[in-house]
DNA sequence: AATAGGGTCAACCGCTACGTA
DNA sequence: TTACGTAGCGGTTGACCCTAT
């Protein structure tokens, strides 16, 4: 019955970390690269769970972190964020260099929830708490953000900064939301306030250079971000839904996405996302 | 000084998604 | 197509810390 343990319990610490853990765990990474999180912790020498492992390295050994306290700035980011995207940490950790989801969602529910309601804004919501709201529209604009956003997250490039801008430049990229939806009111590639370029990254943010032009709603993918690490190789990354991933520098053939007979122009692909029987069409630049 | 209560946050747990054989 | 293994995510827990009494 139920699922086999993700590792052997009887043997492995559990609760706080000691430092000569830490400092193994650190040794062990430095050396040879975070991955195969399973097998990491016979190799290195310790006597944890590998998921424990991972944990303790991303959320709070990872040299990129920054500790301290949250800024004004990052509060109202991760307020923006989380009315578009909901309980997504991790989406909403990839834009904010050195905060984890962690850390994120405990600062959530320590003090921005509080600092929400102390506003008279629900923190599920985002609407003001004497207003009863459409739930339903609301959570079906947050779940189509989220397909977009998961879909390229599911790339593999969770903990890298993952970064996208969903263009709501046609009434029909909204047409989902309801009258007081904000996102409706917002103008081109700016959604509830926040520049949500979209881009598919392995490496940090960068602020786009320059406004995107006004056209079909877009998901967008920065020249540097399609080739994956920033780099020459070009890694071409196929956004349609069935077939979503790396596809080791050649363009995806499933005939939907990066085919190459797609678009004339260079870095460009279409996906289809079928969502409640109405088209909606992204564009990968 | 002792202690109760609340706040904070690191860590764990269970689940899902995805890759591969 | 299916089964299995692994990585990652989000919710929850509990130990620790701080403050008020």
């Amino acid at each position: 019955m139920g699922r086999s343990p993700c590792c052997e319990k009887a043997h492995t610490n559990k609760g706080a970390w000691t430092k000569e853990e830490d400092q193994r765990l650190i040794t062990y990474i430095k050396a040879n690269g975070e991955g195969c999180w399973r097998s990491l912790p016979k190799a290195a020498g310790l006597l944890r769970c590998g998921k424990s492992c991972r944990l303790r390295w991303i959320n709070y050994l990872r040299p990129d972190l920054k500790r301290g306290n949250f800024t004004e700035e990052e509060d109202e980011l991760i307020i923006k964020l989380h009315e578009l995207l909901g309980n997504k940490w991790s989406l909403i950790a990839g834009r904010l260099p050195g905060r984890t989801d962690n850390e994120i969602k405990n600062y959530w529910n320590t003090h921005i929830k509080r600092k929400l309601l102390a506003r008279g804004v629900d923190p599920q919501t985002h609407r003001p708490l004497n207003v009863v709201a459409d739930h339903h529209n609301h959570y079906h604009h947050q779940l189509q953000v989220q397909r977009h956003f998961d879909a390229a997250a599911s790339a593999g490039h969770h903990h890298n900064h993952d970064h996208f801008t969903v263009l709501s430049n046609s009434p029909e990229a909204c047409s989902h939301s309801n009258d007081d939806e904000p996102s409706s009111a917002t103008p081109p590639s700016r959604h509830l306030g926040i520049d949500l370029n979209l881009s598919i990254s392995l490496a940090p943010y960068q602020p786009p250079q320059e406004e995107d032009q006004p056209g079909e709603p877009l998901i967008k993918q920065d020249d540097e971000t399609a080739s994956g690490y920033a780099g020459n190789a070009t890694t071409t990354v196929c956004l349609c839904l069935n077939r979503l991933g790396l596809h080791g520098g050649k363009r995806c053939r499933c005939g939907r996405g990066g085919a190459p007979s797609m678009q004339a122009s260079t870095h460009m692909f279409r996906f289809i996302t079928p969502l409640d029987n109405t088209t909606s069409t992204t564009t990968m630049t």
